[in-house]
DNA sequence: CGGTTTTGACCGGCGC
DNA sequence: GCGCCGGTCAAAACCG
């Protein structure tokens, strides 16, 4: 059972993390100081003391966690946030897909094949052909501080896989959200440098509302920002 | 009994 | 062209 209620027991403390940057963050991010508006389901966890988000989706971030403004563009996302792209957007799939060895080895240049920003296939046909469908998902990740590899983010998830990667001691999980019609997926794995730090990056955007259906972003573009991912 | 997790197999992309 | 690798599938096992 995933996404239940283990926002008490995890996000102990949120570090930052960019796949933009290279070497990666594994200390907080000079920026980091700039982000003071916290969301409120993170505000309340003790510890909690910055985020960094990113995604690869268009050049600008996403909002990572409700109460964060949506953003469409870098620079609007830097003026409500404090944060902007660190580098160019073509890469940044990849990077966020990679981004879990790179932290574990910052000077690795790993092989990892993430196919793009957000390819993902459906199989058309049971086990047989695969229609490839490129569609630029938003992409988010983070890194935290727990000791449970997944957090309380108000969605149900399913896991559907466990791969051990290169790189890493521990092996990445991925999870889908359960709900119809929503292909949000995420993946969770442990530094191997540190096995307390959780990194996971979200996939896609709900296209519904949390569990809680609590409207904290007082964004329109969905209920809440929350549901942006 | 229905939903979830586990786990090995399979597939395609990418680097060499 | 080949091998490696990450991501996904799907059947079986598990659990409440």
């Amino acid at each position: 059972m995933e996404g239940g209620s283990q926002l008490g027991a995890c996000l102990p403390s949120l570090y930052a993390l960019d796949p933009y940057a290279s070497p990666p963050l594994l200390a907080p991010s000079p920026n980091q100081h700039k982000l003071h508006q916290l969301p409120p389901v993170l505000q309340e966890q003790p510890g909690v003391h910055g985020v960094m988000f990113s995604s690869d989706h268009g050049g600008g971030l996403y909002p990572l966690l409700p109460g964060i403004p949506f953003c469409h563009s870098a620079a609007a996302c830097e003026k409500h946030t404090g944060f902007a792209p660190l580098g160019s957007t073509g890469e940044a799939g990849t990077l966020a897909a990679r981004q879990g060895n790179e932290i574990a080895s910052a000077t690795t240049t790993t092989t990892a094949s993430c196919h793009g920003p957000s390819s993902w296939w459906k199989g058309a046909e049971k086990g047989k052909m695969k229609v490839r469908r490129k569609m630029r998902e938003p992409r988010f990740c983070f890194q935290t501080r727990s000791e449970v590899d997944v957090l309380d983010d108000g969605y149900k998830w399913r896991k559907y896989g466990q791969k051990v990667v290169k790189n890493s001691l521990h092996p990445r999980s991925y999870y889908r959200c359960t709900h119809s019609n929503c292909r949000v997926k995420k993946r969770v794995e442990r530094l191997s440098e540190d096995c307390r730090m959780v990194i996971t990056t979200y996939e896609g955007r709900h296209t519904h509302t949390p569990c809680s259906d609590d409207d904290v972003g007082g964004d329109h573009t969905g209920s809440c920002a929350f549901t942006s991912f």
